[in-house]
DNA sequence: CTAAAATTGAATTTTTATTTCAAAGGTAAA
DNA sequence: TTTACCTTTGAAATAAAAATTCAATTTTAG
């Protein structure tokens, strides 16, 4: 996993001192590159100690190999200058492509190296070992909603899936400690989520939830959770963009996983759906 | 330059210890990133010295940069070898990863890369010009047609996006001249969606189509048609996925070159929308 | 309010990188 | 052949950087 990622992923458990050379590192990587822990240390107003317990905390053997893995992501993440660039008036389709290319597949990479194994794993075996799967978001998650239950669906996983508050409690209300409910939210912060998201802790409701990287009361009301890359500080208008692609891009990891996880009965099933949809196809035509 | 360049540049002016430090190097860079000038000068028969001298003959400042160089060069040079593999039983989340990441960065960047700008304008133009904007598509396509409707209704073009041709033909019906039915298919041969073309055609819509590259009944009905990508030859399971992936990415080019040629209104509008948002959760929150 | 645990950076120790220097070997002129 | 003068080399010394220890301090839990 790239430095970033790792970075944003511990990012929880670490100290204030650990959290500021994080940040430093985050801000600076080509800098630290040539820097000492001590030099480190100072630019971000800690210590060597601090410095090496971050590295520690890593999982990176030394402050030596993680300039090395530095240099290697920027390497391969090296990306245009045209990064951050917010869409302009009339502007030439050639430019426009540019900039959204390069932060989708910014989005794109950054999701995938994230992706916290452990949470995956239980969201995984949760959903196998329910009787139930609610799927639940607003707005443009609900896209999110929509593709994780057609998927699922289309392995013999039937999903109850919701973008109105008034349709989803009633039936979280009479669900039990066997089933999932599964939230999407971006921000993790809405009223409605976080309103689903209770009321199904209070029922023993298995709660999952899917948000941007960072502290959002979603994330921390769940019993699982999994995160998109949070974009650096990519402009508002192609943020929103992102972030979807980001949460396909994390769905689908975690689809072929559980196929892979439930293999016979999911790669059998998802084989004949193609084939059912095929054939009902050749029948309109006829 | 390579540490590799320098040093075969450098070959004729080093001294027999420095060649066999440099050889050492060539035969053996992904070790030599993690050893220690000692351990390097011990496994290349020479000593610390020569070591440094070597670096320095390459014109490089220090050992630690050399690293950093080598470090860059080996990820430079490591193209990824995940072709076309398909999902299997029992697989690591990392491998699973891994295909998917290369597999989606290459279909985004290939559809991005087709992109034929006279029909983006082609559809742009109509969409701007147009009376009211209809947006049809069945399955998994659904989920692009509610990207798309999303994405219009936020600058202040109302859509009517539907996935059930009952609902859709009634209302083509009633369309005329001035309105445009933009149909997403990936196949471009689903009967529902020839059936929804045929009969805009007929009442004199204009008809856009959003399907894959190659040819296909729906891109040859069309008025205007844009494509995603082909995915290679890559499985099915996978394929399904990546063409999602493309789609969006396709419509987020169009909308954000639509969003640049009707700046004034549509990025006032979007900003507008968001910030209407906001406020409305922020109400719900007291 | 207190005891235990966690956090922190100064100081120290350990390790690594770099320089120095004397020895060894080579070369060319006398 | 001798001698003076380069060049190359690695052992040893030095300098620098990395990593650890530990006591002081803050935070947390009871």
């Amino acid at each position: 996993m790239s430095v970033r990622g790792r970075i944003l992923n511990a990012k929880g458990d670490l100290s204030e001192a650990e959290a500021k050379v994080a940040d430093y590192i985050l801000k600076h990587q080509q800098q630290v590159l040539k820097m000492t822990i001590k030099q480190l240390a100072k630019a971000s107003n800690s210590s060597p100690a601090s410095v090496i317990r971050l590295t520690k905390r890593l999982d990176i053997d030394s402050f030596t190999t993680l300039r090395i893995l530095l240099s290697s992501d920027l390497t391969k993440n090296h990306s245009d200058p045209k990064d951050n660039a917010d869409i302009t008036k009339n502007e030439q389709l050639s430019s426009i492509k540019e900039k959204l290319l390069s932060s989708a597949l910014q989005s794109i990479r950054e999701t995938t190296d994230q992706v916290n194994e452990d949470e995956v794993d239980h969201l995984v075996s949760a959903i196998i070992h329910s009787q139930r799967l609610f799927i639940f978001g607003i707005g443009a998650s609900y896209l999110a909603v929509e593709n994780i239950s057609q998927k699922w669906n289309r392995i013999g996983y039937p999903t109850v899936a919701d973008n109105d508050l008034n349709a989803l409690l009633p039936k979280v209300i009479n669900a039990g400690k066997n089933d999932v409910l599964w939230i999407i939210s971006n921000s993790g912060e809405s009223p409605e989520v976080l309103l689903a998201a209770q009321t199904a802790k209070e029922k023993g409701v298995k709660v999952a939830s899917l948000t941007r990287f960072g502290n959002n009361s979603l994330a921390k009301l769940s019993d699982i959770s999994v995160h998109t890359s949070q974009p650096m500080e990519s402009p508002n208008r192609i943020a929103a963009t992102n972030s979807l692609l980001a949460q396909f891009m994390l769905i689908d990891i975690i689809f072929y996983f559980f196929v892979s996880k439930s293999f016979d009965k999911s790669a059998k099933a998802l084989d004949a759906s193609h084939r059912v949809v095929r054939d009902y196809k050749q029948s309109l035509l006829k």
